[in-house]
DNA sequence: CAATTCATATACCGATCGGTATATTTGCAG
DNA sequence: CTGCAAATATACCGATCGGTATATGAATTG
């Protein structure tokens, strides 16, 4: 017999409340306790909503990733050219604007670091999102060189695949040595990188 | 009263057989009796090694940490120019040569992610080690620029963040979707970057 | 109001957690 | 071979782990 939760409300409540804990302990660093200690909740109460820890450990990564692909969303959305588009989408993560990732970081980094030897379904999840965020910026890059915004010589999965691992790098280094400076470097040079692929004037 | 080892051979071998433990599963997801099995000893003999938990975590880090500047050590010193140096530095970490890691990836990358949180001298570690890293390439970098093999107008931290940056998101990367070319990519764009701040000849 | 449904709280389960006091074994000196 | 010291094994501790059966309370319906 299959799994439905009593309340989709108190779900959502549970979800929101052990969103920044999962993220900063970790699925094995987190317990059932801290759960019903941040949520005020019973074990009774959180079991009636969560088939066991793996069912909520999946569904607050979806809600962690669904709130970063929002926040980019709506970011890149204002934006009009393409190369506007990559650049808000830095932005996204330098000092004045990161602190709107839940507490502890990057999800991606995160979850996907834990998991990749120790918990196949979330490692699978983290993937996919990876992978969709390399190509929704290489769409974006493409798009730019559609319309001779960037150079048409330009390989566009070579330069998301850059963006985000210079980015995810980025916010390793700087989250584990307490250091923004490192994070800031590396956003810049990938504003350099997209200044690189632009369609110089005259081809 | 401070804690002394009765065997410091034991000692080594229970770090040796916990390395890849600890590495794959991370400081919390690895418990006393992951390293019980592993070694064959008992806990009375691991806690007569050991004064915790968390000192064998450190000390199974400095291992893992000491094993990878080894590796890179050793690559180096065979590389003469200052530009062989930093190719032979990010070809440690393609396909053929970083299985020669402990099991489970960067053990700088596991264990940063799951420290900055939660276990602060570790934390610390790691950083020391990060930031260590990225100073022995600035040198290098340097080093170059004074024998005219790199522009004069390098920044040579600047460079080195970069790279250490973009290598530790390409393992990421590649780890979290199981796809080494996210890796592969990565590393050849670390090599352009040292071939773009060669010094051009005839200035 | 009573009956029923739905959701949370209580109380508990066996297993495993990190850790320790002590018994046993091993290896070496005399 | 004996005696001692050094190191490992045994047996156990209280606490906490993930998880569940059931009791209790709050709404909703007739």
């Amino acid at each position: 017999m299959k799994f439905s939760p009593r309340s989709e409300t108190t779900r959502q409540f549970i979800i929101e409340k052990a969103a920044g804990i999962f993220n900063k302990k970790g699925y094995a660093g987190t317990s059932m306790s801290d759960l019903t200690e941040a949520t005020r909740l019973t074990k009774g109460s959180i079991y009636g909503n969560f088939e066991n820890k793996d069912d909520v450990a999946l569904a607050v990564f979806n809600f962690n990733a669904a709130r970063r692909n929002k926040l980019i969303r709506e970011k890149l959305d204002k934006a009009v050219s393409s190369k506007e588009k990559l650049m808000v989408f830095i932005n996204t993560f330098s000092q004045d604007e990161i602190q709107q990732f839940p507490e502890g970081g990057c999800p991606l980094l995160n979850a996907g670091i834990e998991a990749d030897d120790t918990h196949e379904p979330l490692r699978k999840r983290v993937a996919e999102e990876l992978v969709d965020t390399q190509q929704q910026l290489a769409a974006i890059v493409r798009h730019g060189m559609q319309f001779n915004e960037f150079s048409n010589t330009t390989d566009a999965d070579k330069v998301a695949i850059n963006l985000v691992a210079l980015i995810q790098g980025g916010i390793f280094i700087a989250r584990t040595t307490q250091n923004a400076f490192y994070l800031d470097t590396v956003l810049e040079t990938a504003r350099k990188l997209i200044h690189e692929i632009e369609a110089k004037p005259g081809n």
